[in-house]
Order: C-alpha cells, then sequence, then structure tokens
DNA sequence: TGTACATCAGTGAACGCGCGTTCACTGATGTAC
DNA sequence: TGTACATCAGTGAACGCGCGTTCACTGATGTAC
C-alpha cells in the first residue's frame, strides 16, 4: 500500500469526502446554496480549495451531495409517521404537520438553486420519505386507507397529496416563511370534509 | 430644449426605459432570469450596453422591471374572470384554471432567482390581480361567498386559497411541468366535498 | 531499531474567464446669428 | 435659408473583481535494507 498524508484538520477515522459533504450540508442548511464559493465551503472544512477537486468532479457535484445530505438530516430530526391504524383524520394531521416542519427546514435551501445543481440533486434520487419523497408517501397512505375503505371511493387522492404539500410549499416558500395558526388543522379539515353548504 | 441622440434600433415615440424592460421581460419570458446578462438584454433591445446604466440603477432593478412586465403580460393574456353569481363549483373552477394557467407561464422565471431580484420585485408590489396577488384574490372571493351563504360558515377560506394556489404551485415546478388531466377539477371537487366518508 | 527513500493526498498561490460597470468619445438634434 | 456651434444620450472598448479550477510543491506515511 502507498502512503497518503491526511488533511490537517480532519480527525482520524473520517473519511475526507463525507468531512467535506458535512461542511457543504452545513453551510447549505445556514444560508442555501445561494452565493456559495468552494473557498467558502473548503473554510468551513478547515481543508485546501483545492482537495474539493481530488473527490469531486467540480462544485456543483459537491453542492448535489450537501443538498442531498442536507434534506436527509432534516428528516432525520422529524418524529415518526404514525400507524397505519391510527384514525384517518389523525393520521393525516401527522403527515401534514411532518411536511410542514420539513419544508420549513429545507425549502430555503431550494430557493435561489441553480438548475444545474438541482439536476444533479434530483439524479441522486430523492432523499426523503427513503427515496420515495413525501408527496408519493402520502398519496401511497391516501390510496391504503382508501382500499381499507377510510377515505372515499372515488376520492381523488393524488391530487389530494399534490394539494396538501402544494400548501405546505407554498407557505413555507415566503421569506420569512410564515405558517398561520392551526394551518394543518385547517387543511386536513378541508380535504375530510370539504367547505359545500350542505 | 437640449439636442439628445436616439438610440439606432428604437423607433420614434417609444421610451428608451420601456423599450429597454420589454426586452428583458422578453428574454426572461424565454428563459427565465437565470444566466441573463446585461450584455445579452443590451442585444436583445439592440442597444450599446452602457445605455441601462442611463435608465436603471443596476442589473437588479432592470430585471425586477422586466420580470414584473412579464408577469403582467401573462395576466393579460388569461381570460377573464367569471362573474360573482356564477355558481360556486363552476367559479372556482375557472378561479383554479386561471391559475394553473398562470403559474405555468410565470412560474419558470421565479425558479432561479436572485434574493437581490426578487426583493426588488416584491418591492414594486405584487402585479397580478391589480395588486392583490392571485391567492388573495381567491380568498377575498371565497370570503363574499361565504357572506353569501354559498360557502359553509366556518370553513376557513384563507387556507383553501393556500391550498389550491399551493397545489398549482407544486405541479407547475418541476420541470417539465406536468398537470395531470383533470387535475382543477379534482382540486375543486375535493375542496367542495372533502374525501371523508359518509 | 534506525536511516534513506518513494509515494501521493493535501496545499494554496496563480490562472483565466465571465460579467457588471465605467467613461472617453461620437454624432444626431437643436439654437444662434 | 444656411453655417457654426453646443448639448448630451448613446456607444462599446476597457477595467476590475470574484470565483471556479489548476498544478508545482510539501510533507506525512509507508517500505527497503
Amino acid at each position: 500500500m502507498m502512503a497518503p498524508r491526511r488533511a490537517r484538520a480532519v480527525e482520524a477515522g473520517v473519511d475526507l469526502r463525507d468531512h467535506l459533504i458535512g461542511a457543504a450540508a452545513r453551510l447549505i442548511a445556514r444560508r442555501g446554496t445561494g452565493g456559495l464559493t468552494v473557498r467558502e465551503i473548503a473554510r468551513e472544512a478547515e481543508v485546501a480549495t483545492g482537495v474539493l477537486y481530488n473527490h469531486f468532479a467540480d462544485k456543483e457535484e459537491l453542492l448535489a451531495l450537501g443538498l442531498h445530505g442536507h434534506v436527509r438530516a432534516a428528516e432525520a430530526d422529524l418524529p415518526p409517521l404514525p400507524a397505519d391504524d391510527e384514525e384517518v383524520g389523525r393520521a393525516l394531521l401527522a403527515y401534514t404537520r411532518r411536511a410542514l416542519d420539513l419544508h420549513l427546514a429545507i425549502v430555503p435551501a431550494f430557493a435561489n438553486l441553480a438548475p444545474e445543481v438541482l439536476e444533479r440533486f434530483t439524479a441522486l434520487g430523492n432523499p426523503a420519505a427513503g427515496g420515495q419523497g413525501l408527496r408519493d408517501q402520502l398519496a401511497a397512505f391516501l390510496r391504503r386507507r382508501q382500499e381499507a375503505g377510510d377515505v372515499a371511493a372515488g376520492a381523488p387522492v393524488e391530487a389530494v397529496a399534490t394539494m396538501i404539500i402544494g400548501a405546505c410549499h407554498e407557505v413555507t416558500l415566503r421569506a420569512p416563511a410564515v405558517v398561520p395558526e392551526g394551518f394543518a388543522d385547517d387543511l386536513v379539515t378541508i380535504v375530510l370534509g370539504g367547505i359545500q353548504v350542505r
């Protein structure tokens, strides 16, 4: 075997590649991908700028990986999902709150994302819900409950999932993000019962 | 009066300032604010680059104005809104379709927008719905119909407006944007009747 | 165990390019006579 | 009407800065003996 050299600031046992991705993820969590420079990332990692190019093809690859890590880290902080035998309304509320919390944590990082980075990020697979994505996870939940007879047979569950996730996006995109009082409850109320006069 | 000179490519009678904003709006409509350069805008306007700085403080101001113009132009292309005595479901469908169409036209331009430009754009006032914004316009419509007794008294109409607009965002943000078959109808169905088993 | 040498990841100054912005110059339009 | 002159918006080459990327050099870690 050959004999390499270690980066001064990286403790033994950690892969420098992971160390760099972690530094990028931390910066992205703090201020978005916005005007991040490779020098800044190297500084955060306490490493020389040139080393990035020993581990990544270019800045975009590192940013995509950092963003991916950021999303996974944010999701890992969330409380677990409800069991499938939970009452539909309660379960839906839990899914909605989860989506809101996750979006509050990650949407800012996507606000000013270069298209090339987004493309690479997408190619890495959806990091949320084990590669499934929040929207699809919610849609799958609704289909299961529909088959179980807890959701009206003809209900357009795909559109429901899109609406709930979309509403979370909407409220979370403005800077600063403001979630109205009782927002998640309102969403569930609407989706369950509608607004029509009866 | 003094004696100025006219830009070669600008026909008599049009304000050069408006001509420049129009060129910026056209480019933004075509490819977003993404990597637009002042040289490109000047080229589109068939004018020297330096002239921009006779009419705008900097690039950001021109981009914000161009974006504003783009949104107003997109909205002007839309069919008119339904009258207030239209049946609620039909009216809601019309509002939803309008929101979808407008978002299809303008969301791409916001995808990769620099925060400073967004800030300046916001300072110009919401260009949609006569300065009111689509979401607020929809919420106002729902409040009116609620007072008229066409919408359930306790229904959280603000959240409904956010959900519908959010769903339009959601579906329109992915590139390429794909609106599922019957999407607007599904949204209205959900909002009116809900998905609960009865 | 100790010394000489080889390896190659890490280092960071330097390169080069793109782009926003500037400014000396141009020339079309008006005024003076 | 014609000629000389003044004005200043328009022009575009040049400036300067920031940032991604490169590459000659360094030095920690292993191997040979």
